[in-house]
DNA sequence: TACACTTGCACCATCGAAGGTGCATATTGC
DNA sequence: GCAATATGCACCTTCGATGGTGCAAGTGTA
């Protein structure tokens, strides 16, 4: 090169040698250490001046290595497939950049060891925490990650080995159901219920917090429910769509109304109505424990619960920043039922 | 400690003194290149039964520092708001991963400042390549990285400065628009259009492709448009919505049908329908350049473009692994239209 | 003028891994 | 039985940034 910049990135010791200095002062300036190393202003000034003109940018590896401290800060999340998951990741990575943080989110699609393969990774580039969010076992990363000397969070699904930010699952649940029944037709509030729960893992912490809410909001109105009317299915469209289908042939109709898991699921019920009886979507009362968009107009009979992502991410990094606060084992947070008649 | 395992993380020094070996024997044995060491296989079993007892991991950051080469790869997307970009960040982490890789994705929820400033992160971090998905300014980010010797790539919106790789935006256009028109009312089509396009930016590349291809879908039936009738108002919901508001005041009534430029203006679109509207939903013919699982089902009418998210990842795997391949200027991948009717 | 401080910077080891090189011992060929 | 080669490993420098330490020159005090 003849303009004088190489073709490489400039290290702080090119730009010692520009500026007739040592790498150390080079760096103290750079880094921002440079009056508590005594380096004259003057001489500071400079040296930015040339490091802009150079494009220098620091090496964070280098700078990791050296001071243990990598300021990355990694989240697991299990899909991009809802607007949850997609609001948290945004929430966390630009709460982490104010922060001075640099965000590392990876989605492990509800995979197990796909999660702990992804955790494995981040530890190898030495991130200073980990924040597992809707983990199918967060306390196995939280083992893994504690091996290493690195702290996690559980946002989402609680864990015991870590702090967790979770929904107030079971409060929601018990206002969404209310919600429900309160839409079924008049003189069924009361009776029995017609109310179907589908979706979900009958192991997910969330799942089983949704169910006791869905069971003692009924108990509250004297409604009795039957075993065929809990069914966790798992969150996948197909396997509510089977199990909705399965339910019907099995009572020879349609319930009143359906609690559904997640807006997968509900995806997979919509794609049911779609195929079987269309006319269904508007009489049957939905209530969806997650939010969308265009799913909230679907039936235009669907409630929905909106988690509070803003506030959940904020108390995630109040935990990270306070080693007090972090004690706190699970803390939670009431999401927004979204009702509509 | 009293069980011989330090609480910090072993290093291949720590391994060295544990096996009575050298660091450099510890290392090679553990990247791999022990054969080329001439490294007896005994003493390589045993430095790994030692590893893993220590539950030893490489630091990256040290190995990227002597390597220049961190395998980290970096994505820029804009949002996690659509299931498009949702499926590409989930898509883009699988390959990656595949190969070795650390993929690192970040939203920059379309603020070409925030680009530029994730794009810094990622350089300061010493990744080996950017992935640029839909940026704001992919040649400001190209550039910012060419000065770094870092190449990128672009997805979904072209670049002059590196190789891109975009979905076939006029082609898809003209078949939703011809799909839009055949759903007229009978004796429409032919005729002047009512048909309006909403949303998206009209510097965009991908909009005004997407124009082009409404217009000369229009242009082979011997329609005209009125330029009132393209309305690239931005891609926020409430925009859309806005522009749809003033089309109808206008115009004095809704047209026969809508092009609707993303699944985000569509969210306005739908809105502006259940404010106002309700029934139009079913007799206004809708076309959504976006897939997402639910906008399908609105309406019962809506028509929808899908990318092929798995051919795009593919090839720009091809792209980043060849080096031939990469000069390619822009390469067309032809999204799947999803009709209904 | 001598001594104690302060100012302003350079020198150097260090973080963990990689890889060039050197040097014993073991093996082969003749 | 001896040189030539192969085998198996250790030593040492390097990557870029950090921070402890040392040291000259400048300033203040008696």
């Amino acid at each position: 090169m003849t303009d004088g910049r190489s073709d490489k990135r400039p290290t702080i010791y090119d730009l010692a040698k520009l500026t007739n200095t040592s790498a150390s002062t080079v760096g103290a300036v750079l880094n921002g250490s440079w009056k508590k190393r005594r380096i004259s202003q003057k001489l500071a000034d400079q040296i930015r001046k040339v490091a802009i003109e150079q494009g220098y940018s620091p090496n964070m590896q280098a700078r990791a290595l050296r001071t243990e401290r990598s300021n990355i800060i990694g989240m697991i999340v299990p899909m991009y497939d809802n607007r949850y998951f997609g609001a948290l990741a945004e929430a966390f990575e630009q709460r982490a950049r104010d922060r001075g943080l640099f965000p590392i989110v990876t989605c492990t699609r509800r995979d197990p060891n796909l999660e702990i393969e992804a955790a494995q990774s981040m530890l190898a580039y030495r991130v200073d925490n980990i924040v597992c969010t809707g983990a199918t076992d967060p306390d196995r990363i939280a083992d893994l990650c504690a091996a290493h000397g690195v702290e996690t969070l559980n946002v989402d699904l609680p864990g015991t080995r870590a702090p967790s930010i979770i929904s107030d699952n079971y409060q929601a649940a018990v206002e969404l159901t209310k919600d429900i029944i309160s839409r079924l037709p008049s003189g069924c509030a009361g009776n029995d219920s017609d109310i179907v729960f589908i979706g979900g893992r009958e192991e997910d912490h969330n799942t089983g917090e949704r169910i006791r809410g869905f069971k003692d909001a009924h108990e509250e109105v004297g409604a009795r429910i039957a075993e065929a009317y809990i069914r966790p299915c798992g969150y996948a469209a197909h396997k509510a769509e089977r199990s909705l289908d399965e339910f019907v042939n099995k009572m020879g109709g349609l319930p009143k109304g359906i609690f559904i898991n997640s807006t997968i699921s509900l995806e997979g019920i919509v794609n049911w109505f779609q195929q079987n009886d269309i006319t269904g979507l508007e009489t049957v009362a939905l209530g969806c424990f997650d939010w969308d968009p265009y799913a909230a107009l679907l039936g235009n009979k669907t409630s929905m619960v909106r988690q509070n992502v803003p506030v959940m991410m904020d108390l995630l990094f109040e935990f990270l920043e306070d080693p007090e606060k972090r004690k706190a084992g699970v803390t939670q947070v009431l999401p927004e039922v979204i009702r509509r008649s």
